[in-house]
DNA sequence: AATGAATGAGGATTCATTCAT
DNA sequence: GATGAATGAATCCTCATTCAT
């Protein structure tokens, strides 16, 4: 039953059944084969599609990027003050799809691809940035001339968080790990008021 | 050339190769051969001494840790007073032979290897667990009631601290990370003293 | 030249030269390259459709002993009356496919197997149990309450010859070994009739 | 604690433990480590009394057959009359070291060897022709010219007997074996008594 | 558009065997 | 006499990738 204009849903559910196996098995270690059997099609389609399996996760990574990135986006919109801007960053990096069991561990993993993938590292860098960039932006009204040393610090307390969540045994909770950001951003904040 | 005696020789020079090996790839696909190499012996030497490749992969980050263990002892050792043991704590994590880009690019993939491997989980939990009970032992003097979660706190930061370092495209900057995470700490401390 | 329902084909074609290989090397040691080559493919193909190399042996026990059951079904048919059908059954065993170098070769790896393999041992019986069973049957109308005893007999001088044979250097006799079998058979029925 | 005169025990005791390990493997895929710690010493040293596996294999094969040879003889001594004879070598075939589990087992692996092995071909053959000797031997008071004939079809049924003792689950009957092939024997005789 | 067929390359692991001590 | 050290040579198996249909 091939249908014309297959392309893009085919491409659609490789990439979550990527993410998916990825999730599930923990580690980069995953066959193509898998993949596009939870993909619902033979591997040899996937190569059709993305002509190599490092193609295959780096649209994958990018997927998780581009929803990050989406998020953040339709939370600031919401944000009314730079107080809400920043708690709407802190949020979104532990709520919405970016912080699903999945999504967490295939974030471990792209790290370790980014050490050797070019491709990857820049994408990382894009996200790095434009975190960076956004903590910057909420913070410039509050925090003035410390802005950029606290949104680097932030990003950083994001991340080990993050992480910390990724290596738990038990499902990621977002409102704790938003709660622990949030409380020490607080702190580094009130402490400028001093 | 045959000696006696060479066991605890090679399983050293396996377990600095693998490391090295790790370091210089990027990733846990590193073959046992190459290691084996590295360490110039055949690859059924490494297997005859570890029984297998994972077990060297244990072996290795079994060997981070305890020699990030001893550091951390030394360091505490030498400390007068909470404020020097918590600096020292933080220093320790952003120096010596943890903090070489090899061992930082270890940890990463140790960090994937654990979501898969029990034993590789249990090392993992270990190490999070002392680091956090130092760092609490550190903060109550300091930080009474709040000491546990500032240690949570810092726990994270250091290890988001990390993870950025990790992921740099330059040599690991220990300095530029203690006063990150430094900072962070007299922050949420000072805020304490309101 | 790849074409489709080569499964089949494939699959046969493994069976086939991993009998011819047993039988030409004596042994299982028999590596799956050998036989792979031998059918015509790469390793990595049979692998593809055995999954590995003890399921590739099974085929190749279970379709020798699908063979000899085929035929033994065609001899009873054809035989008149209880000394015609054991007749067959003796002749059987000794001709036709069953009794090919080959075979009878594969034969005493199987047996090797069966002593590990639980899956080769199931196998191994159901063929014991066959034979016995009709023997008993065919002997019945003659031997009377006696049928099971001297199945029992029977069946082992089968095996005892069968063995003889495929530790001999020359080519199997089958003549000779059906008169053997016959010879003693008729002793034992003769003593009956007493 | 070297001695002088080890040469003896050590070999004795290596194929003792080949037996042993085949009979427990139930193969000959046995490695020269286990037979050697088996027999509590270095497989090096294993290798320094046989010079090779192969070697081991055929020294543990011509213990098997000069014990079997040596009941065989210490029964017929004690024999008076054909008829006895005749029972001891059956008697001898189904009973003592030669019909332990361990030893049943090792004989099928020697068949296989057979198969490939010109030495292991020849003991084969010489414990084969040896027991049909004695057996012509034993018959031919009571069977005259049919003594040849009917020395092949016991030797034939001792073996299938022992093949099938070889491949049952529990532990090898001597007695039901020995009571299925004199009752066989039995019928030829009086057969020819007619 | 889609897939079964097919393979080359590689990788972990095993093991008989050798050798210096 | 005895062994730990050491390895080359296999062997099974996996997998990304290609291709004809």
């Amino acid at each position: 039953m091939p249908k014309l204009g297959m392309e893009p849903i085919r491409r659609d559910a490789l990439i979550k059944a990527a993410i998916a196996e990825i999730g599930a098995t923990g580690a980069l270690e995953v066959t193509v084969s898998r993949i596009a059997r939870r993909a619902g099609m033979s591997s040899a389609l996937a190569h059709h599609y993305f002509g190599s399996k490092e193609q295959m996760f780096l649209a994958a990574m990018r997927h998780i990027l581009a929803v990050y990135g989406a998020e953040m986006r339709g939370a600031l919109v919401m944000a009314r003050g730079p107080e809400q801007r920043l708690q709407a960053l802190v949020r979104v990096s532990f709520s919405g799809s970016n912080f699903r069991r999945d999504a967490v561990s295939a974030w471990l993993n792209f790290y370790v691809m980014a050490q050797r993938n070019a491709q990857a590292a820049r994408l990382l860098r894009i996200y790095q940035q434009r975190l960076r960039s956004n903590l910057r932006h909420a913070l410039r009204p509050i925090a003035g001339a410390r802005a950029a040393d606290l949104a680097e610090g932030a990003a950083a307390m994001i991340d080990g968080v993050y992480l910390r969540e990724a290596l738990g045994t038990g499902e990621p909770n977002g409102t704790r790990a938003e709660q622990q950001v949030t409380s020490w951003l607080q702190a580094a904040l009130s402490r400028r008021t001093e």
